[in-house]
DNA sequence: TAAGATTATGGGTAGTTGTGGGTAATTTCC
DNA sequence: GGAAATTACCCACAACTACCCATAATCTTA
């Protein structure tokens, strides 16, 4: 079944070569829509690792950035560490998208990649990070969860 | 892989050379619309920096700038500060534009350039004053940065 | 099960990009 | 008015990147 909506999950481990490039899940090609001319945009996540989003999706955020003033400095703060790390990314024949090396250093990647489905983006993740991010996660406070089940229902 | 037209994100390290040319990243040459004709305008930031401007973009500036009533004291100076250090610069067959020697001091720009997109408009920094400015932003209002966060990323 | 299609990974090459420097035109200043 | 300085425009080259092809492993389908 081919999906074309733009939504992201599941798990895929891959590789990233000498050349900085990482294979996007043939499942996540096939459910990004047309009019994203096979592209995505990489940034910084809020987690030591890379936040991958559909085009379309990134233009909605540059649209809401276009809406700031520079005449103040919480929004010019805010603007520039939300653009200075992006950059498009347009997937090869073979599907892979090519990560800037600021980025990898950032993520913390070298030989391994792991791809994580984040419902509308997705992430790459160092397996060495993602594993010490999940050991951290058990310290969440269960009160935290509590608050966030008025929000959604699973 | 083009987007959207007079857009500029990412962030690029470019060296200011003894004639103080600095490099217009290949990307952002590609983003500016036909009718700029190769020309941005240079003026100061309000941080340590230059803002660089597409051509059409620093007219509409110009335009709202005239909307503002000369009978108010602080209207009168914002007119003033930012007219009278902007100039248009047109890049040369290498996509490099020449700073002026004012602009220049002001971001006090030495051998490195940092150029970073702020979607409307760039920014080009010192990395020294890039650093010291980062450093600055954690003393920025955590809260007011969230609520921003929570509006602007989708 | 076998043949074909798809997927993941590696590497080569031609064109693009960033940087330095040269020369002719223009401006400045005495 | 003419010399000196500045500016605008041009060429050259090294490094990099986008694009192409190749191959092995995996999945599909008849």
């Amino acid at each position: 079944m081919t999906l074309t909506n733009n939504t992201f999950i599941g798990e895929y481990a891959y590789s990233l070569d000498s050349k900085g490039r990482v294979n996007i899940p043939a499942k996540f090609r096939q459910a990004l829509s047309e009019d994203n001319e096979n592209t995505f945009v990489i940034t910084r996540g809020m987690d030591p690792c890379i936040w991958v989003y559909p085009l379309s999706q990134w233009k909605e955020i540059e649209t809401n950035l276009r809406s700031l003033s520079s005449l103040s400095k919480i929004h010019r703060t805010f603007v520039r560490n939300t653009a200075r790390y992006a950059s498009p990314s347009t997937y090869d024949k073979q599907g892979r998208i090519t990560l800037t090396p600021s980025l990898i250093e950032y993520a913390g990647l070298e030989k391994d990649a792991l791809i994580i489905g984040m419902v509308s983006k997705m992430e790459i993740w160092d397996p060495v990070q993602m594993d010490k991010t999940d050991k951290e996660t058990i310290k969440i406070d269960p009160a935290a969860y509590d608050e966030l089940a008025e929000k959604i229902i699973v």
